[in-house]
RNA sequence: GGCCCCGUUGUGUAGCGGCCUAGCACGCCGCCCUCUCAAGGCGGUAGCGCGGGUUCGAAUCCCGUCGGGGCUACCA
């Protein structure tokens, strides 16, 4: 696409429930975009319906935003010029935009009541025609606004759309048209004055100068009268004149065919934080939901995103979720990181744990640092460090033994076994990975003539409680002696 | 009901008329490696919704049909 203007891009969420995947996608690609074609980034908040926004909600928002890494130029929290940047706090200027609607003769008052409403639209409804406003107060007279407000009625405000088809060019579906029979004048201002999505959204983008307007699917249909209100905006002169692009993004679905709904736990994005997923595998996954950066390649950095990011490559077909290469791609980024950042990253889990202090001792830290190499290749979702670690982190007395794991490999071979390995390691000179290995191969494969799965498994669920650990001599060498020691000769008691 | 969007293996995608006896990844199955679990390596499984066209040739273009989804609010 050749720019005549910077691009300015904008995600604008309305702060209901929780934040969920299918909104981190939609911030995603819109991020993506306006950073592709370097571009102007604006988070704004739609919060026009109080019955149903919540600060707790919009505070998630700006949390998930910053976990994610989606930075804004523009918008709640830093500010810019054209906040303020929630809706809330932008009531005057609607009224205004709303009233000059009005005066220009683009909008009218409607006086009908939900009854009446309802009764037209079933009645268009079982005659086959479509079921939006018919218009009937479309040129009410002066007199006639009169006596239905002597009635007490209180109308709403509707922005009267022009009698012609609508055809726009979407950024990832092709060309679109909407017949003008089937895009009806909609209320924009409530009767009780407060001002609908239908008229802040498309304001703010015009106020705001945003040029890609790049939302979810559901609001595909809503862009006929977005494009009609531009039209009269550039009249009446709310904006620069001009109409932005659209692009709408597919839906992602949950397991079997519905839309991921906020309120599936599947969905809630702080949820894949806190069972340890990467921001940056989270969003590498989510990329992959639509869009592709290569024909035979999936993994990938945000900064390669952005380089490679086209819209017009994104596929408009809806995308299941699948946790499972979501966590697949998780530990690929996992695998990306050295050593030290994961170390890093796993800190508040361990604290989250109770293992490790809110302030980390530098035991802790130092442990830890010897720990995270062993495990680095070993996981999906960083909570699985902890699970794998814990051995090192409690004491001999809290360590638990995984009652399936002690029932298969402690018997009376395994504690025999056991007895052996402890008898080794109490002669161990060096407490070395090497000579902690020698001696325990002595002992129990040569010794014992076992074979080594049969050698080892019995040591590793006493020492670590479970039969899935890090490697074994390394972990001995990590816990110490004396606690593998007590370990052994506890099992045996 | 009306309007709009979508339709490639189980899942996500590549594919823009011949390079496709359809590629990649996850999953699943098997093998190798191996002190467990992973990681890694190798191999396998499974797909163009259906029907008509257009064309020398169609997953790719057109029409129809079926299926799925969304909107149809004084929600966003």
């Amino acid at each position: 696409m050749t720019d005549t203007k910077p691009v300015v891009a904008r995600f604008c969420p309305s702060p209901t429930g929780n934040p969920h995947v299918g909104m981190a996608r939609t911030a995603l690609f819109s991020w993506a975009f306006a950073r592709h074609h370097g571009g102007r980034f604006v988070f704004r908040i739609e919060d026009t319906d109080a019955s149903r926004d919540s600060q707790e909600s919009y505070d998630l928002l700006v949390d998930v935003m910053r976990w994610l890494g989606l930075d804004w130029d523009e918008g709640v929290e830093v500010g810019g010029p054209n906040g303020p940047y929630r809706q809330s706090e932008r009531m005057d200027i609607y009224a205004d935009v709303a009233q000059r609607l009005l005066d220009a003769g683009f909008a009218y008052k409607a006086y009908d009541t939900a009854e009446e409403l309802e009764e037209r639209r079933n009645a268009a409804r079982a005659a086959g025609r479509p079921s939006g406003y018919d218009g009937l107060h479309r040129d009410l007279t002066p007199e006639q606004q009169a006596a239905y407000e002597a009635e007490g009625r209180e109308p709403v405000i509707r922005f009267k759309m022009p009698a012609k088809d609508w055809t726009f060019t979407d950024l990832v579906r092709g060309d679109i048209t909407f017949g003008a029979e089937n895009v009806q004048d909609f209320v924009i201002v409530r009767a009780n004055g407060q001002p609908l999505y239908t008229l802040t959204n498309p304001t703010d983008d015009a106020l705001m100068g945003i040029t890609h307007v790049l939302r979810g699917e559901d609001l595909l249909s809503s862009t006929p009268r977005q494009i009609a209100l531009y039209e009269a905006f550039a009249e009446i002169g709310v904006g620069d004149g001009s109409t932005p692009e659209f692009g709408h993004f597919p839906y992602v679905m949950g397991a079997g065919n519905r839309k991921l709904s906020k309120r599936d736990p599947e969905s809630n994005l702080l949820g894949y934080r806190d069972q340890g997923f990467l921001p940056e595998g989270l969003l590498n996954y989510l990329a992959l939901l639509g869009w592709s950066i290569a024909e035979d390649r999936d993994v990938f950095t945000l900064a390669e995103m952005v380089e490679a990011f086209e819209i017009g490559r994104v596929n408009p077909n809806p995308a299941r979720f699948d946790l499972k290469k979501c966590e697949a791609i998780n530990g690929d980024h996992v695998r990306m990181l050295c050593a030290e950042d994961l170390q890093g990253r796993l800190v508040p889990y361990f604290q989250a744990a109770g293992l490790v202090d809110a302030e980390p001792t530098a035991e802790q830290t130092d442990l830890l640092a010897a720990a995270v190499p062993l495990v680095h290749e070993r996981m999906g979702l960083l909570t699985e460090a902890v699970d794998m670690l814990r051995f090192l982190f409690v004491t001999d007395d809290e360590l638990t033994i995984d009652e399936a794991d002690r029932e298969k490999q402690l018997d009376e071979a395994g504690l025999g076994v056991v007895r052996a390995a402890h008898d080794a390691l109490a002669d161990v000179g060096e407490w070395t990975t090497p000579a902690i290995e020698e001696a325990l191969r002595l002992a129990l494969v040569e010794g014992l003539g076992l074979k080594p799965r049969l050698a080892f498994g019995p040591v590793r669920v006493a020492v670590t409680g479970s039969r899935i650990s890090p490697p074994l001599f390394e972990s001995l060498e990590l816990l110490g002696r004396p606690s593998t020691l007590a370990r052994l000769a506890a099992v045996l008691a």
